[in-house]
Formats: C-alpha cells, sequence, structure tokens
DNA sequence: AGTTGATGCGGAGGTGCCTCCGTATCACCA
DNA sequence: TGGTGATACGGAGGCACCTCCGCATCAACT
C-alpha cells in the first residue's frame, strides 16, 4: 500500500541537501534566491534540481508545506476558542502573515490557486476545508452566510495576500481582509 | 506649458512603430509576446524598444491606456443608469472582463498597483476615483458602507481578477466579485 | 563478485529579459 | 550648407530560467 517503487539512494540524498540549501537560501533576509545558487550549494547539478523539482513553485512549496500545514490546524484550534466571525478573521490573519513574511510563498500560492497539477490541487484542497470548516459553525450559529463557497474565500483571500506591496502600506491588508470578512457575514436582516 | 522639450523625429517615428507592433502581437490570440519580436517586427533595436518602454508593463499600460480610460469613464454613467450598488457590480463586471479579456493587462495591472513609479501611480489613482464616485453615491443614499476606502476595494478586485484560471471556472470571478460587493454593502442593521 | 537494465546525474546550450555604451542621426545655429 | 552638441539607435553580452541527453551510478539478480 505504501511503496510504489523503490528509491535510489542517492536520490533522496540529494532531494534532502536540495531542500536544506534551499532553506538557508530563502531564509537569509536579502535577496533574490537564484535556482542556480541553491543547486551549487547543495551541490549538485542544475538538472537534478529540477529533476527533484520540476518548477520553482515546487521547491517553494516543498519547503513551506510544514508550516502551511500548521496554518491549515490552527483553523479546529481556533474555532474552539472564538467564535466563528472571529476566528475566520484570526484565520486570515495568520495565513496573511505567513504569506507576507515569507512571500515567496506568497506567489507560489498564486501558482497554486492557478495551475492544474496534483498535488498543488491537494493544497488548494487543505486550505478550502480549512476555511470550509470555520464557515460551516458561522453557519450553524447563523453569523456567517450560508451562500458563499470556502474556496471563493480562499482564493479572494490568497489574491489579496499576493499583492506585494501595497499603495496603501502593510494596514491595507488588514482592511481588504475585513472587506472579505464583511462579505461573509450574515447580515441581520 | 505643454513643450517641455523638442521631440526628435525619428523617436516618434519609433514609439509609434513599436505601439503597432505590439498591438498586432498582443491582439494575435495565440501565445507568449516576447519582447524581442515587438522590436523585431517594429524593424528597430531591441534597446529601443527598451528605451521607451523601460519595462514590459510600460509597453502594455501604453497599449491598453486607451481602453483603461474608458473603463474608468464608464463609472460616471453607470451611476446615472443605475442604483449605486447594482452600478458598482456593473464597473466590477466591466473591469473585470477587460482585464480577463487582454490577460496581458491583468498582470500590468497588479504591477501598476504595487509599483511606486509615477505614471503608475497615475492610473491607479484613476481607478480609484472610479470607484470612489460610485461608492460616495452609494453612501448618499444608505445602501454602501461609508468606512470602506474606494482603494482597498480596488485593490482586492484588482488581486482577484489577476489570478490566472480560477479553480472553479469561469463563474468564480463572478462569485469572487459578488463576496466582494457584499463587503461593501450597508447592513440593513 | 560480475553483469546489466533502470534510474539518476550534470552541465552545456537555447531562450528571453534587460543593460550598457560606442556609433549614428538629428536639430539647431552660424 | 557645414559644424556641433544633444539625442537616439542597435545589438552584443550578462544573467536566470529551464530542457535535453550522453554518461555515471545504483541495486537486483546470478
Amino acid at each position: 500500500m505504501s511503496s510504489p517503487k523503490k528509491p535510489r539512494a542517492d536520490a533522496e540524498r540529494n532531494r534532502l541537501r536540495l531542500l536544506a540549501a534551499a532553506r538557508k537560501a530563502f531564509g537569509e533576509g536579502d535577496e533574490p534566491v537564484t535556482l542556480e545558487r541553491v543547486a551549487r550549494e547543495a551541490g549538485v547539478g542544475i538538472g537534478t534540481l529540477y529533476r527533484h523539482f520540476p518548477t520553482r513553485e515546487a521547491l517553494v512549496e516543498a519547503l513551506y508545506r510544514d508550516e502551511l500545514a500548521q496554518v491549515v490546524a490552527s483553523a479546529p484550534k481556533l474555532i474552539e476558542s472564538e467564535k466563528p466571525l472571529r476566528a475566520l478573521r484570526r484565520w486570515m490573519d495568520r495565513f496573511a502573515e505567513y504569506a507576507s513574511t515569507k512571500h515567496d510563498m506568497a506567489d507560489t500560492l498564486r501558482a497554486i490557486i492557478e495551475a492544474g497539477t496534483v498535488d498543488m490541487t491537494q493544497v488548494r484542497a487543505e486550505l478550502t476545508e480549512a476555511v470550509q470548516l470555520i464557515m460551516d459553525a458561522g453557519v450553524e450559529d447563523g453569523t456567517l452566510r450560508a451562500d458563499v463557497r470556502a474556496q471563493d474565500v480562499v482564493v479572494t483571500v490568497v489574491g489579496a495576500c499576493s499583492m506585494r506591496t501595497l499603495p496603501g502600506g502593510p494596514e491595507q491588508l488588514d482592511r481588504m481582509l475585513d472587506l472579505i470578512l464583511a462579505g461573509v457575514r450574515q447580515p441581520p436582516s
């Protein structure tokens, strides 16, 4: 059930080296990470990098998959400690903080949303599920609208977060998230 | 008041040739437009292209400036014929249709929103003004919230429209715009 | 241990973006 | 019209992305 193929030892070793080198390179605050540098730093050829990670996004995704999983996992916790509306807002904040810190990740998330790759769809589905969870709670207690799809919220939020430098400064993103949140809110009719 | 410098004849001629070539190249439905090709087609060197249009965005912006101006200009007309809420939605549609047809323009708009270049700021301001106009009308008649900034709406809409291919198909953008619109709406409290 | 097919490796090379600067052209004035 | 500084031109070249394929390495079997 779990071993589709026999992996070669050197392949796995190189994969790990690449991830380590990438983590280091993307970690350093300053600027643009060239994949050639990552490969060199890992002591492998550029071809090897591309075989393991066919696109830049694939590499970044592998790098941050863990942290993203934590963001996803925070959703159920937030529901327990907060009312749905506030939980959703806090989740957005968490996501936004994450996406803007590692702003390489923001681009990658865009790509993930857009692309049709399989394991990309996976990440997208996880995010949607997290939001769905909160929204279900909100629908149940009547504070959130029932006719809004979680996926639409996710895509809109990703779109908002993927704008690099906002003209209105960092607080603008906050207001934009508020705007989206207001759209999900059940009007007191 | 109007002639800061004397323009050289060949410069202006090349500028026009470049725009013509670009319009043709971007017009053709199929795929990716290389700037080198545009330059060649215009019969000028690549260096000349870059002198006239320092970035790809500058070129695309120049290409579509007119059409964008029309989108901006549609705002006052919409106010006359529709209620503010509906006017805003129609404006968003107009914008979205435009941005997704010329999807090179979508990228460019992103760049415009993000970048700090002067004449880019100009376009951003125009868009914001258009939305502001509609929102003012909506605030006046009480259908739209007064505490939402037009700029936030613009940036959020651009973010949404700049997602290339949505996982939920073309209708998803429609729903996302509805979501944003709902955020601007005055709750009947 | 030796053989061998499968798997992975490396980096040269093709492409596009953009810069830089020596050369050509223009507009103006004598 | 010829001279001259200012302005614009062209394309080579540097950089990064990504592909392709001949060669090396691995692991499974004898």
